[in-house]
DNA sequence: CCTTAACTTCACAAAATTCTGAAAGAAGCG
DNA sequence: CGCTTCTTTCAGAATTTTGTGAAGTTAAGG
């Protein structure tokens, strides 16, 4: 299907999928901006876009690609290039790391974490709240364990099923 | 530690990790209303409180208490009780419920591995592009059917530890 | 160095969200 | 049936978030 010479991705139908795929980002929690840019890298053939052809595509202005790339960035879901020998600055889809960002809320479950040990220090280990809180807190620290075997088994079933990305 | 007549619970140090920990969900997505309600609920000894007990701890209005029980509700984080033979309606947190609410990503799942696979189709199974995207949806089919078995994992853990809820 | 291309930062306008008071709506109880 | 108590809905004020244009910063290329 994709031909040598030029490209037969139809604009149109790359932009249905990047505006739907972001709409359902958004309603995630991601804010609007960071989820567009990040579909349409994940829409891209190479994985790699500039900040023009962000700009572009998406019509909007460099402030905002500027704005939604270091969100991204911050979130480890991107990771930018300098292209050598130019001022341009490249911003790509990491097949691997994106995954491990999704599954990485390890800081924010961290602070939970924080905040429950505290509580139930302070409201008292053996009141009701003070048990509430604890199995709250072991369900965290389960989770955490558990998030980790399961990235490795993705990693091994990820390689038999698609080979080395 | 909690006496019979009266309840030992110093309502500043509850305020404190009230509010600490409902920062922290709010740092995560939730809405700030719904967080500190649902803190509220969960730092409360019994895990039920009614709507004008959660109104004048948390100093909001009824109107506002009214608004974040049923965002809970709907992402099954609270259930709704009439207290029988009374006006007053109660909200509760169930331990297992809450849980399970939380890895009960699943409709929002559903969508986002429904917009990839129109994806992969409309940019072509045999593109760069559509091989990106058939990866990212088995990634979110794997995820799927593990945090099924984690959260069975999850329950036989917590019995054993914590004995029946 | 100076020019120029590319990205970033900043202040502000626009838009969306959030919370409230007020009014309306249910449901028990006499 | 009407009174009373509790909850929900609604319109609007206040706050927050978002995206832009314009000025500022950095670094390549002559």
């Amino acid at each position: 299907m994709a031909e040598p010479g030029g490209p037969v991705r139809d604009p149109e139908t790359v932009s249905r999928f990047v505006e739907h795929f972001a709409a359902q980002l958004v309603e995630a929690g991601l804010p609007r901006m960071p989820a567009r840019v990040f579909a349409a890298l994940l829409a891209s053939d190479t994985g790699v876009l500039t900040s023009a052809e962000l700009g572009e595509q998406l019509k909007i202005s460099p402030a905002a690609v500027s704005g939604a790339v270091r969100y991204l960035a911050q979130q480890h879901m991107v990771s930018r290039e300098r292209e050598p020998g130019s001022r341009r600055e490249r911003y790509r889809v990491h097949g691997d790391q994106w995954y491990e960002a999704l599954t990485n809320r390890e800081a924010v479950i961290r602070r939970w974490e924080d905040a429950l040990r505290e509580g139930v220090t302070s409201l008292g280990a053996d009141t009701p709240a003070g048990r509430r809180l604890a199995e709250t807190l072991a369900f965290f620290e389960f989770v955490e364990k558990e998030v980790q075997t399961m990235m490795e088994r993705w990693r091994a079933y990820r390689e038999e099923r698609f080979g080395r990305g």
